[in-house]
DNA sequence: CAGGATCCCTACGGATACTG
DNA sequence: CAGTATCCGTAGGGATCCTG
């Protein structure tokens, strides 16, 4: 209950892991990896974002270590995305909580 | 583990929510607003935010149901703004997740 | 196929001044 | 005191085209 004002600003890297999923494509985005290994294009289809933004927001996620990228040396080529632990985690705490919010 | 992206959209709230609490400002608010009932000035002196930018998030997060908002009828005008339960709710399972994530 | 580069636009948020 | 009103700069993100 009592939050030492001082140390708001241990939080730094929550904070951006809220706004990496509060993004209007974020959380689409970390939703629809989830399902499984998922690569550019089908997240690209599946939630309807510009390319510009999915690649913004893929490299996010992965710095934060919510997904992983992996790159298969083929050709042509393919990447695929999947959720870590963490991610995981993470996104099972939050639909919990989208719960008691209604 | 396989949630249905038909359901995206349900989420609306709840995307609300992160946003509110993601903005820069939003999670020192309601972290400052956390420790007891704040009174405007507070605020914008606990979390260096512009009176503007202040009163939006504010309202954001009234209308969300986080903080409440109790204004006195007195003379000079006195408001104060609590945690809601579902706000503490929040805001404690949020800590949580925050910590697993460093 | 998986993205980078470029252009462009608007909407969020800061600073300042003013009011009930 | 607790905000609103106004002006304005900046950066986030869309559309489109291009490349390893």
């Amino acid at each position: 209950m009592c939050y030492n004002i001082g140390s708001m600003e241990d939080y730094r890297k929550f904070k951006q892991v809220l706004k990496a999923i509060a993004h209007e494509a974020g959380w689409d985005i970390i939703n629809a990896v989830s399902q499984g290994p998922t690569r550019f294009t089908n997240l690209e289809r599946a939630t309807k974002v510009s390319p510009r933004t999915l690649s913004e927001r893929l490299k996010e996620l992965a710095e934060l270590g919510l997904i992983e990228r992996k790159a298969y040396p083929e050709v042509p080529p393919r990447v695929e995305y999947t959720l870590t632990p963490l991610g995981k985690e993470l996104l099972d705490s939050l639909h919990k909580l989208a719960k008691k919010i209604g």
